[in-house]
DNA sequence: CGTCTTTGACCGGCGC
DNA sequence: GCGCCGGTCAAAGACG
């Protein structure tokens, strides 16, 4: 992955044109305030400058640690899958599920850059996007190795213990373990929908980030999502369904790009979508966003440009 | 009263 | 074969 948009040329933010506005001294008053107008404007904007350079900044460095962190996590699980011993904190890496792990908590990682990045990036953008509002919905798809199996990324409360990640669907929980590798419990859902679907769901907070969620999606829904606008639905009191995120059995990825964000718009501007359904759509369609290359290189374009407009 | 959650018991796969 | 571990079952209780 590299950071080819922090090179963009409109990205030279350095704001060196207050020695050029000078004017002589036999000016008139007006124009005196005028100019002291425009130098207030150009001390705003050179504030404006040196924050955006500073965050510019934090991000790169958080993104190389987070790119070295990856790098020997990769390391260190071919290192486990190639030798007997292990310096995995989990214990003895023997089975083959743990491998799998380590490559979902390498996403994780990836996954906690871009939230940073999107948390980042509204502090002083214009651009906003309601997925800054913490609400605990900032999602991401990972594509798994097997067909039929999905993960989801939850951001939600760290003090919140429920392991509930509202998609949309209607889930009934029929089992709880504390499993080996994380002291969080994980919970085990079935799809109480249609009797028929045979979709399993499990809830388990990060190890390493009790604010994140990890849902693991398992086989396909044979039926409509129940709370698609239009579609029937039965009232699920305990668990609002929200928005229909995405389809999990689908292994549709928010980060594939257009075609699921003319989708979500689509939707958007349904009528009969819910303000939380809109509301969802939106944060994920921020998530998306900000994970395309070509969005951050057009909003540091953006952010650039405005500033040198009079 | 129907549905859902909780939770201990049970089952099967895997490694030693 | 035994033990560990993840996944599932099912009874009991909670809730609206």
């Amino acid at each position: 992955m590299e950071v080819a948009w922090l090179n963009h040329p409109s990205l030279d933010l350095d704001l060196s044109i207050g020695s050029s506005l000078r004017l002589p001294p036999a000016k008139a008053e007006d124009e005196r305030l005028e100019v002291k107008a425009l130098e207030a404007e150009l001390d705003r904007a050179s504030d404006e400058n040196k924050r955006l350079k500073e965050m510019l900044a934090a991000m790169v460095a958080s993104y190389s640690t987070l790119r070295n962190q990856m790098a020997d996590l990769m390391m260190s699980s071919n290192d486990t899958s190639s030798e007997g011993g292990s310096v995995s904190p989990a214990g003895t890496n023997k089975r083959k599920r743990d491998a799998g792990a380590t490559i979902l908590d390498s996403a994780h990682q990836y996954q906690a850059l871009a939230n940073a990045a999107v948390t980042n990036g509204n502090k002083r953008s214009s651009v906003e996007s309601t997925s800054s509002e913490d609400s605990g919905c900032k999602r991401v798809v990972e594509e798994c190795s097997k067909p039929k199996i999905s993960k989801l990324y939850v951001r939600t409360d760290p003090s919140d213990s429920s392991l509930v990640v509202k998609d949309g669907y209607q889930w009934r929980k029929y089992g709880q373990k504390v499993t080996r590798d994380n002291p969080c419990p994980r919970a085990y859902f079935r799809c109480s929908f249609a009797p028929a679907c045979s979709v399993k769901k499990k809830v388990q907070k990060s190890a390493d980030d009790p604010s994140m969620l990890v849902a693991t999606y398992e086989g396909e829904h044979n039926h409509g999502q129940p709370s698609q606008p239009g579609g029937a639905l039965p009232a699920a009191p305990r668990q609002s369904g929200v928005a229909p995120l995405q389809t999990p059995a689908t292994n549709k990825t928010v980060l594939d790009g257009m075609p699921v964000k003319q989708q979500r718009v689509q939707e958007l501007e349904s009528a009969s979508a819910s303000p939380d359904l809109r509301r969802s759509l939106v944060e994920q369609m921020a998530v998306s966003l900000t994970n395309d290359p070509a969005f951050k290189t057009a909003l540091a374009a953006a952010i650039s440009g405005r500033m040198f407009q009079p």
